[in-house]
DNA sequence: ACAGTCCGTTTGTCGGACAATTCCAATTAC
DNA sequence: GTAATTGGAATTGTCCGACAAACGGACTGT
């Protein structure tokens, strides 16, 4: 009996609460906009459970009273905003967007804000030092096998780099990143992960221009193994201490190149076209 | 000249390096992500500049050479994601995503998975006070007068419960965020405020679960007029003390309402479906 | 200068159509 | 009986054409 109510349409139609003399402002949403409202609410509600198969597009077009192109742009909301997942051509299903792709965007917003290197300086010298204690805390095998991998790749890297081998920016500059995303990851706090998300994005067109003009390769590695070991160690306090250095190692590096901290970062420096494709194309 | 060239739409068409054994899988993005990916690109390489309208639907359809339905949906994930901005009936423009607006939907996300209380009191004691100590010296003028309207409508509040009248814990809630919002805007670091957005989100039901059991309003008001006092005096350290004491009276009251730390707040136990509603009526 | 009117443009929505896939189930081959 | 095939139904992606409503701007009358 529910069966025909599960997806209801709500015209705000405001209702006859309007005041003597004040008019409430009169609003009006467009159809795909109500129809994107009405699903979101039906997932965020449980009703409609994560995995289960979007109902069909001529379905909700009958059920909500719109037509069908109405709904498909609807459905395009969602998909943008991760509630629904589509794999191929195959009927797109519900999912839970997962935070960090999320972050990934609001990366982009802040560049798009051109953001300084001082903020971003700042908030990792906040955030990463509680990320490595806790991490100390909370990693397991996988995570310290994840980590041992990431050192040997970049210990590789140096070596070659130090005996004459040009160096590989990107590659090197990727190996950071992803040493401090998989600390993140297994610190056993997903809102500082996600709070951290944006800082190692921005850090990325950081690091592209620092590392070939100061060559501070070994110096990075290092302080990564220092890390490392107090983790193994189950040492919080001592990779807090390390990590609080890494980063100051950061700016310092950051005011050697002569460039002001309040440079802001810009989409130029950016990589920044192929990190947002990347996202997309899960 | 240029001019039919800004807009290119590229099928990702995999040329001829297929190996002799092994075929690359073939992939295919249907056209309105492509056309989402071909605008996104413009807008961030700058080529579509910010605030100026976004061209016509028709044109737009022309130069992709695909029909306009497949233009509109394209448009619609643009939309979604913050890149366009359409008020009212009027032609939609360029925009830049505002990262709090990103923010919300990361919230909803955690939300959805389940995020402990712990994680959530965890975070915000990295890093509300890292925000307090910031806003002491960098806080203006205007920004003071909104924390002391803050507290004034704090105080009135908390003084009509005292004398018996029946609390109004939603709006007692909005303002005890309202606060943290306002100091993470003037603490002159937008990374760190980006970060913390989604822990004032969620301090939103935590705070509609704790308050009317324990009461503690006055607690609340008395720690936010520390924190004030300090940031008029330009007061970096203490501005940290108070915050830091606030948040861990909120842990305490947390466990005192018999609430295990590790239970995850649930999109049930929040207005959720309101606060996801208003973030997108902008 | 200002208000009102007219008209082209643009968006929102509708209806219908069709190729390409995917899904599912019945059928066939072993 | 089980596995492979095949055929049709369902679904998505895309196209076409159409129209009402709202917006913007020019034009006009006062």
């Amino acid at each position: 009996m529910a069966e025909r109510a599960i997806l209801e349409i709500t015209r705000h139609s405001q209702g006859p609460d309007v005041q003597e003399h004040e008019f409430s402002r009169i609003e009006r949403a467009p159809a795909y906009r109500l129809v994107y409202d009405a699903i979101e609410r039906q997932i965020l509600a449980g009703r409609l459970r994560v995995g289960d198969p979007l109902p069909a597009e001529t379905q909700l077009a009958e059920q909500f009273g719109v037509n069908r192109s109405t709904v498909r742009e609807g459905i395009r909301l969602l998909e943008q905003s991760g509630l629904v997942e589509r794999d191929g051509g195959k009927r797109p299903r519900i999912s839970v967007p997962h935070y960090l792709d999320l972050a990934s965007s609001a990366s982009r917003a802040l560049i798009l804000h051109m953001v300084t290197f001082r903020e971003l300086w700042e908030a990792s010298m906040v955030l990463e030092p509680a990320i490595a204690e806790r991490a100390a805390g909370h990693i397991d095998e996988k995570g310290l096998a994840d980590l041992s991998a990431n050192i040997a790749a970049m210990t590789a890297e140096v070596e070659g780099i130090e005996t004459g081998r040009p160096a590989d920016v990107y590659g090197f500059v990727g190996l950071d990143r992803a040493f401090h995303e998989i600390l993140a990851n297994v610190c056993g706090n997903r809102v500082l992960a996600l709070a951290h998300e944006p800082v190692t994005s921005l850090f990325i067109p950081a690091g592209r221009i620092i590392l070939p003009r100061l060559k501070t390769y070994r110096r990075v590695l290092d302080a990564h193994r220092y890390i490392f070991d107090c983790l193994v160690a189950g040492d919080a306090p001592g990779a807090r201490t390390w990590m609080h250095k890494h980063m100051d190692d950061f700016r310092r590096a950051y005011e050697l190149t002569a460039l002001s901290l309040d440079t802001s970062l810009d989409a130029a420096s950016l990589g920044m076209v192929n990190g947002t494709a990347q996202a997309h194309s899960r």
